[in-house]
RNA sequence: GCCGGAGUAGCUCAGUGGUAGAGCAAUUCACUCGUAAUGAAUAGGCCAGGGGUUCGACUCCCCUCUCCGGCUCCA
């Protein structure tokens, strides 16, 4: 058969019987030829050597692109299995695949790796890419599969778990084989071990069998491999950066936060400065709330166990939820894990006209979840929290406008914190799902409209909205590219039902509102920690504790930093004075470590002139002579919060 | 919750069965200085907590707590 294959842009590359990716990358040249690790037919990743019989658009897959380094990083994990099997007797191993940045492969063992095996099996890693074994591609039926794989109770599993449906040509599965190494693989891998330029074992960890906490625990073993060495150097120096931002290592060298064992786990305290960067960030809520039209409400943290029976939550969440309170002859009590039921009768609390709607309540609502001991993760994940919590309730006309202005608000909001770059998450109805099929097309229609006309990209996550209503879930890129999600909104038909919630419209009959649950920041406590890495500590001025430092080069200046002090503070800005008998070097470094965003250097011409020396934080040098006057009007405009 | 690692001064860390250590921070004194560390002195510890082994435990063993890396979870 001859076969008429076409680069993606449509040129023809020629007409060619049987030809493979080998040949196929060769005719466009040797360089690309030496390359490429895999090519792309009609879509389709496959490896160099298959012969290609089919028309159609192919592409040269090289080890830097995207779909390169899934195959790259694949095959790492291959081959750190083969490893680990010639190294551990008695090892079994059960998956491995690709993951962001790296690989990893789950091993049953019958001792957890250390740090020594790790080492050894990185240097056992190293002598099977410098081998240069070549990767060969194995077509097996169910019954060669199992015969090849006998006495693997992990591989056995996966074969037996093939949807025969899925697989063409009676090829059942297939599998990789390099050496006597041979593990299942759908494919395509490196034509061999030795292209494999830069790897790394990252660490060790228990993980269980098919993530399932009731099946084996494995060890995990993760690594990273990269295109080139300078590739995985980048990749360890972003890991370095991520650390030095961790808002667990920054929060108590600024003085920020602290999370005492005397508390318990996941619960912090908010020191002065802390404390001052969460009032502007609420003070900023609660001014963007109002302006987007949103009333404030308050409730309690506790409530009788009742209310959580009715709303839902002792039904399915009560393993997150703080164990009853009883005291006496009173009903139990309950901490609250979520402000909504609070919302929920705040509108029940008198009779509802179409006329009054849309209501929109919000609340900085603290609440309490019993997460898992092993999931608190510094302010990141806490189990006492408050969020920016909302609630809406509208008519079904109004669902539409309603979702456009959420959803504005949210990407307001998120820019006023330095983030640009959104993604959101459309999350649609799942299997198991309550409320009438008309809610949910009206709402998940509306939410993509909402999100169309705000421009937002977005993926479509069919099936993964909770069963009581679909939602968008917004990320954002942080200062180092990771991407984390902040804002949710969420329609839900479960709590108006619960609660009997009703509104009368215009035919003075009763109707169910739309309830919708958003936040913007999501719980404070995870904001401020993504605040502070995305910043590395460094707060823009107007969320900085410690706007300007103010040091006297000698004590006969310090009268006249009180003054400069004064008028900084004359104009809204927090200022301190460095008072301490330290030279000037040491006071500029100290208030350079903690990251204030000016310094204000006064010595003796300046008490003369007025003037001040003035440094902002990341640059190198002071401007020297600056009247103080326009020193404290630039500073109060550098410091000037994002309008509402 | 599960697997693994770790807990020594406020912080970062030395200390392998025989009297508890350093740097930074703190305090005091001297220095009064113009842009990332002036000097000296002082103070600071139930070695996470409890139990055990031992003549003797920071050190070895067991339990608990907390933290770290993952897994799982996040209606």
């Amino acid at each position: 058969m001859a076969v008429q294959l076409r680069y993606p842009d449509g040129a023809v590359v020629g007409h060619a019987e049987g030809v493979t990716g080998v040949e196929v990358a060769a005719s466009i040249g040797p360089r690309l030829a030496q390359a490429a690790v895999a090519v792309k037919v009609n879509g389709e990743l496959r490896d160099l050597s298959r012969p290609i019989d089919e028309d159609g658009d192919f592409a040269v897959v090289t080890l830097d692109s995207e779909d390169g380094l899934h195959i790259l990083r694949h095959s790492s994990a291959h081959v750190l299995a083969q490893a680990v099997l010639d190294l551990f007797e008695g090892a079994t191993f059960a998956i491995g695949p690709a993951i962001e940045d790296g690989f990893y492969y789950d091993f049953a063992v019958e001792t957890p790796f250390t740090t020594e095996d790790l080492e050894a099996i990185g240097r056992r890693i190293d002598e099977i890419i410098a081998e240069d074994q070549p990767f060969e591609r194995v077509a097996l039926s169910r019954l060669e599969a199992l015969e090849a794989f006998a006495g693997h109770r992990f591989k056995t599993e996966i074969i037996n778990g093939v949807d025969p449906g899925e697989v063409s040509g009676g090829e059942l599965v297939t599998a990789y084989r390099n050496r006597e190494f041979i593990d299942l693989c759908r494919g395509p891998h490196l034509p061999s071990t030795g292209r494999i330029p830069a790897l790394r074992l990252m660490k060790t960890s228990g993980a269980y069998w098919r993530g399932d906490e009731t099946r084996d625990q494995l060890q995990r073993i993760y690594g990273t491999a990269w295109a080139t060495q300078k590739d995985l150097e980048g990749y360890l120096q972003r890991l370095e950066e991520a650390e030095k931002r961790d808002h667990r290592r920054l929060g108590p060298e600024l003085d920020l936060y602290s999370f005492p064992e005397e508390l318990g786990i996941g619960l912090a305290i908010w020191h002065p400065k802390g404390g001052m960067v969460r009032k502007l960030i609420e003070d900023h809520s609660r001014a963007m709330h109002r302006r987007y039209g949103f009333e404030y409400v308050f409730s309690p943290h506790v409530a009788k166990a009742d209310l959580w029976h009715t709303s839902g939550h002792l039904d399915y969440f009560a393993e997150n939820m703080y164990p009853g309170m009883q005291t006496g002859d009173d009903p139990e009590y309950r901490v609250k894990p979520m402000n909504c039921p609070f919302h929920v009768l705040i509108y029940r609390s008198r009779g509802r006209s179409y006329r009054d709607l849309p209501v929109r309540l919000s609340e900085l609502g603290g609440v309490y979840r019993y997460e898992k001991s092993g999931v608190v993760h510094g302010l990141l994940r806490v189990r006492g929290m408050t969020q920016d919590d909302s609630h809406t309730f509208c008519t079904e006309d109004q669902i539409q406008d309603e979702l456009n202005l959420h959803l504005r608000f949210v990407v307001n909001w998120l820019r006023d914190f330095g983030f640009e770059e959104f993604e959101a998450d459309l999350s649609t109805r799942p299997e198991k799902a309550i409320g009438e099929p008309k809610q949910w097309e009206v709402t998940e229609k509306a939410l993509a409209e909402a999100l169309e006309s705000e421009g937002i990209a977005y993926k479509v996550a069919t099936g993964e909205g909770a069963f009581y209503g679909p939602k968008i879930d917004v990320h954002i890129r942080d200062a180092i590219g990771r991407r984390w999600q902040m804002s949710t909104i969420q329609l839900d038909f479960n709590e108006p039902e619960r609660f009997g919630l009703e509104y009368t419209n215009a035919e003075n009959t009763g109707e169910r509102p739309y309830m919708i649950h958003c936040a913007k920041a999501g719980a404070i406590e995870r904001f401020m920690a993504i605040l502070v890495e995305h910043y590395g500590g460094a707060f823009p001025m107007w969320l900085a504790p410690v706007q300007a430092t103010i040091v006297p080069v000698a004590d006969r200046h310090l009268d006249y930093a009180a003054v400069v002090a004064a008028a900084l503070e004359g104009a809204g800005l927090r200022a301190e004075v460095a008072a301490s008998s330290d030279t000037v070097a040491d006071k500029i470094r100290h208030a350079l470590t903690q990251k204030h965003p000016a310094v204000l250097v006064v010595g003796d011409a300046d008490v003369e002139d007025s003037t001040v020396g003035l440094r902002l934080y990341g640059e190198d040098s002071d401007v020297r002579g600056v009247p103080l006057v326009e020193a404290t009007a630039r500073l109060a405009e550098l410091a000037r919060a994002p309008a509402v």
